[in-house]
DNA sequence: CTGAAAGCGCTAACAA
DNA sequence: TTGTTAGCGCTTTCAG
């Protein structure tokens, strides 16, 4: 592997100057420029990004915390994530850490110096990931919020708006909205339609109720399990292939201007027809 | 953050000392080791490991190259991949490169030195990627096979083990094995049943005869369609969550022990029972 | 068994 | 505009 050292003897110039050339970090003459660019075409010089972040004391790599079992949030997420870091201009790379929901096991791995920052995936509204990472002073992003998510750079499913598109489905097929948020033991017979989150209570509903004729369900989340119902669920689709990018993108943001906080984004779910919703009788 | 200097310096030794005990790489006496653990304890120190990747010539990280548009593999694959990686005895990291199918980006990436070894996720017959890991003598393990395996480390699904399984199921509901592999534009009316591989003609099949009435369909693949379809297919599962694990694994091994070329790992899709095939009539 | 010292490949003052 | 040089934090000979 050809080093700046050669690169310099090549272009008979300093390695200093082709460490300039390299980060655009002081003004070089467009000749010796020219000279040092054939040099490390010539060599097919790659620059060492370890050595890079040791000296430069930025290692441009983030870290992707997931939760340490799989929770079926679908390769999307991921891959957008992994998609948006290395896709600037010039480039970030994406670690994942599987940790648990202590913020110990993460604590430890920032202290290994190896991010500049990371991407919290499931955020808890209690989170003591949360807590180590802002003791630890690492820059970091949350997929979701915790319970005052406010000095937090975050972004998040946008649920007003979500719940505003699902309420005009209901409203649509002539359902009448009611307020019964929380987890009502039993549903009232009077009720026609449904907005479920969880999906044990779904299937739960399910067994009691026939639908869509006696009840209408809307159900939020992700389509593996909207798939396999019987009938198959109308479904409000989770963005999480967008949700990723955004994480990463504002995370970046950040790092790239110290003073700044992204805004929060939002971004809303979208409706999935399936044929657990119809007219209510 | 506390350094080696620092750790040396209230333990009364030189970096040199603390180091060996960090390595255990030279004898120490149980008094001083003692000293320089409690000096550790009590600085909190963490190794930094791009300190100790330049100077060792190792990162003990490694990459997992995956098609930069998601071809929806699921996430488990990646999350065990990840646990994987992290779960050896001193911990190493996984970072996420999405290339292309041609061997550039590729080479480009193993060239910044920053991961010890890559894993190739859905690796062709023909793949520029192999090439260009080989040019650039880089340790890697494939998941899936190239035309000529032999010589590559690599896992796979064991097709063998799961055709068994699968012909084993068509039978025991009484359909008989006939050599028809391939491609045949039109089925046969003497068919009663399939194994499919392909998406797009599985469900070309499905438009076509009465499933599973008139044709068992037996889908290799990932749940994800198969779920969807009507009737549900019945479904050989990819083992996506294993393979992940068993190719770090499996470079892992290959990058600590030099000299050996650890043994191809094949591991058979699981039958789950699906509406898709039953009894001929 | 322990220490001194020379790097790993690069960045970034500071000088020229 | 370019070069000299001192590190970044660690590993690893080579002496002692």
């Amino acid at each position: 592997m050809a080093t700046v050292r050669d690169v310099a003897e090549r272009a008979g110039v300093s390695i200093a100057t082709v460490s300039f050339v390299l980060n655009n970090t002081k003004p070089v003459t467009p000749a010796t420029r020219d000279r040092v660019e054939s040099a490390m075409a010539e060599l097919g010089y790659h620059r060492n990004v370890l050595a890079r972040a040791l000296a430069a004391r930025s290692t441009r790599i983030i870290a992707l915390a997931h939760p340490r079992l799989d929770t079926g949030f679908g390769s999307e997420f991921i891959t957008s994530a992994s998609r948006a870091a290395r896709a600037r201009a010039r480039g970030y790379h994406l670690v994942l850490w599987p940790v648990d929901n202590d913020g110990d096991e993460i604590g430890e791995l920032v202290g290994q110096g190896l991010v500049d920052g990371v991407v919290l995936m499931e955020v808890l509204l209690e989170d003591a990931r949360v807590d180590a990472l802002s003791a630890a002073g690492t820059p970091f992003a949350l997929i979701g919020r915790t319970a005052d998510p406010a000095g937090f750079i975050h972004v998040d499913i946008d649920f007003e708006q979500s719940i505003a598109v699902a309420l005009d489905h209901l409203q649509g097929l002539g359902h009448r909205p009611t307020v019964a948020a929380g987890r009502a033991l039993r549903l009232p017979s009077r009720i026609t339609a449904v907005i479920m989150m969880n999906e044990l209570a779904t299937f739960g509903v399910m067994t009691e109720r026939v639908v869509p004729d006696d009840l209408s369900i809307l159900y939020f989340g992700t389509p593996g399990l909207a798939a396999i119902a019987n009938p198959q669920l109308t479904l409000m689709r989770a963005p999480a292939a967008i949700l990723g990018g955004l994480g990463v993108d504002a995370l970046i943001d950040h790092l790239e201007t110290p003073g700044a906080l992204p805004a929060p984004q939002l971004h809303p779910c979208t409706l999935e027809p399936g044929a657990s919703t119809a007219r209510p009788r």
